[in-house]
DNA sequence: TTGTTAATTTTCAATAGTTGCAAATTAGAG
DNA sequence: CTCTAATTTGCAACTATTGAAAATTAACAA
């Protein structure tokens, strides 16, 4: 997504205010790759500015999405995430501890088995055991 | 998964009784390439049994599935899919209907900008527009 | 065949994640 | 400083799913 800054001058040229809440959940976003949900994000916030509701950072991360500025990313973990890094990637989920990594591909492989499917895009989910885990189920 | 008649052997064998409505469901999941939701199987199993509870089908497919005859997907429809096919495959969803597909690839493709995650798994959705819808916009 | 009992089904309440709606608030233009 | 449309808030509602307890029943033994 673009800067705080970016998007306080695209959301005012649109007609959109730009209020605390809004700026303070892009600044919370931007360069953020933690993949964070809804509600994570609003406990983050809650502490910088107590009484935001929750329903704001819902209304505000889906406004962000709609205009392109987020993804969404739903690797099963019962929540969808958010996440602001809108290139062509993937992702890598680690069984143990739940983080949810980038990761990139050269590019996806073709599949088999359906004849006519107009392909617009693929998206992959690797599981397994993130580094530091690892580390811990070594030692 | 097996087929119904080795699932009620299995079943027995194990000391898990043979319900009529395990078998029902036995029946509807055989060779069943929808990836039906718990609700939608309630509907159809309903359609010949009248009273089954949901409840029930939502224990049988958790217990087919810990017992390793069913796999579950997630695709971010809003609910968990049930897939009979538990062989190593991926799945393409059409954007327009909604249904989804199982497909093959030769190989997952290798990630890059995460070092020392243990990869375990990859399932990749393809999204897109499936054969019959395609013919639809065409016309 | 009939009892017995542990497994299963049913019912219903509870939970988590998310959205709809109406009232209260407020950013930003004039 | 006013005005108004946009936004936020609070809360009810909704969907998907699970928990728990009471009622039912499959399957074994006698």
């Amino acid at each position: 997504m673009r800067s705080p800054e970016e998007l306080t001058v695209a959301f005012r040229a649109s007609g959109l205010k730009v209020t605390p809440q809004r700026q303070l959940l892009f600044r919370l976003m931007h360069n953020n790759c933690t993949h964070p949900t809804a509600d994570s994000l609003f406990n983050e916030a809650s502490q910088v500015m107590p009484g935001i509701s929750l329903r704001t950072v819902y209304q505000t991360l889906n406004d962000l999405t709609e205009m392109g500025e987020l993804q969404t990313i739903d690797v099963g973990s019962g929540s969808v995430r958010f996440d602001s890094n809108i290139s062509d990637h993937h992702h890598a989920v680690c069984d143990q501890c739940g983080a949810v990594h980038d990761v990139y591909v050269n590019r996806a492989p073709e599949m088999r088995g359906l004849d006519g499917f107009a392909v617009a895009d693929a998206h992959i989910v690797y599981r397994g055991l993130c580094a530091a885990c690892s580390d811990t189920v070594k030692r």
